[in-house]
DNA sequence: GTAGCAATAT
DNA sequence: GATATTGCTA
């Protein structure tokens, strides 16, 4: 959700937001089989702020927003658009997630630290506070961007993004990063408003660059900088091209006017979908023979936990009768939809590769039990972070 | 203008 | 090798 709503919140008091939030849902009642996910949103944050209501009524805060945020956030509203800057320069994250000993500068460091601390234990409340608002956002920015916010984001990219609240953090060019980092930053890492942020990154943008060959820098103006697709935005597109029938079904024009985010473009999605597509598609098709006798029974991630595709499969089937099915997946992974006419399997190394990121996420969670034998994780384990919009259906 | 695929860049 | 962008075609 934009945080004029939240300023909203605070202004209108509870019971009002509470009002708000049920007229709200009379709207969207009306539409119950487009919209049935935000109806179900709408539903448990109503719920929620009645609890906070009736219960700690004093402290309205961001306890409970936070248990709701997600919910709340992910489906109202336009949202609006931040990339996370893959290129090394953006982020501490990166030297966190790699434990890269490539210091940067001090600052990041000691940025980082901040940041580090907010996240990993929530014991500062004030942190929380702040940051539960960073982490209803779409696009991850760049973390670092507060200090960042000097570095090169290319005028172009601005002029191209350019409505309002719509200002993209493009990526840096000399990225040593990993692409895996995009799944790493996109659990809702703190991070900046884009607009501000990008605002703010115009003015040494060429100054910076003409340091460089031009040859570069016209390289740079013509090619878009990549961008990436956090878990947020990702879960996004999942929930569109559920409620649009699945991945074969839905367009990308469909699918960026169900996802809502302000910015995103058609060929963003466009090629995301293909992707998408490619990743679902190649395990079943090549493989279709071979994953059924496959010894290893292929799991399929769904929220964090990887079931099996008869369990899976059974929940989806539903598209639009509100039984929403629940995938989430980290970023970077592409969790078949169960609306797919075959339910999609995960190949030894398609698993692989969930299990990967998401021995990725426990270690830093300090939580490296995943190893080898595929089984579903403990809810407990990670409860917390990116699981928070699975808690309303069981399957 | 849009969607899909392939080539290319990062 | 994975992923995002761009180009081309229908």
């Amino acid at each position: 959700m934009s945080s004029t709503l939240t300023m909203q919140r605070f202004k209108m008091g509870f019971s009002d937001y509470i009002q708000a939030l049920e007229q709200e849902r009379l709207k969207i009642q009306v539409f119950p089989k487009e919209l049935p996910l935000s109806l179900e949103l709408v539903t448990q944050a109503i719920e929620t702020c009645r609890q906070q209501l009736s219960g700690t009524t004093t402290e309205y805060n961001l306890n409970g927003q936070s248990e709701c945020s997600e919910q709340t956030t992910s489906t109202e509203g336009p949202v609006l658009e931040e990339f996370i800057p893959i290129k090394k320069r953006a982020s501490p994250y990166c030297e966190q997630v790699y434990d890269d000993d490539d210091e940067e500068e001090d600052e990041h460091h000691s940025h980082h630290k901040q940041q580090k601390i907010s996240m990993d234990d929530n014991k500062n409340s004030d942190k929380k506070k702040s940051d539960w608002l960073r982490s209803v956002q779409l696009w991850n920015s760049d973390p670092s961007s507060e200090e960042d916010a000097t570095r090169k984001v290319s005028v172009l990219e601005l002029k191209r993004n350019g409505s309002v609240g719509g200002a993209f953090h493009p990526f840096q060019k000399d990225d040593r990063v990993n692409n895996k980092t995009c799944e790493f930053l996109s659990k809702g890492q703190p991070s900046l408003t884009g607009v501000a942020a990008a605002s703010s990154n115009v003015a040494t943008t060429v100054t910076s660059n003409n340091a460089g060959n031009t040859k570069r820098e016209d390289k740079e103006e013509k090619r878009k900088q990549r961008r990436c697709w956090s878990q947020e935005l990702h879960k996004r597109f999942l929930q569109a091209l559920q409620q649009l029938g699945g991945a074969d079904s839905a367009t990308p024009k469909q699918i960026r006017e169900l996802m809502n985010v302000d910015g995103l473009t058609n060929d963003e999605v466009k090629s995301h979908l293909q992707k998408y597509r490619l990743h679902t598609r190649r395990p079943s098709s090549t493989n279709n023979e071979s994953a059924k006798s496959q010894t290893a029974t292929p799991f399929v991630l769904v929220g964090n936990i990887f079931v099996q595709p008869t369990e899976y499969g059974g929940v989806g089937s539903s598209t639009t009768s509100g039984e929403m099915t629940k995938v989430v997946a980290p970023s970077g992974i592409y969790a078949p939809v169960a609306t797919h006419p075959p339910v999609t399997t995960i190949k030894k190394l398609e698993f692989k590769k969930f299990e990967n990121s998401i021995s990725e996420e426990r270690g830093n969670n300090n939580n490296n039990n995943s190893e080898g034998a595929v089984h579903s994780n403990s809810p407990a384990s990670s409860s917390s972070t990116h699981t928070t919009t699975n808690n309303s259906r069981g399957f």
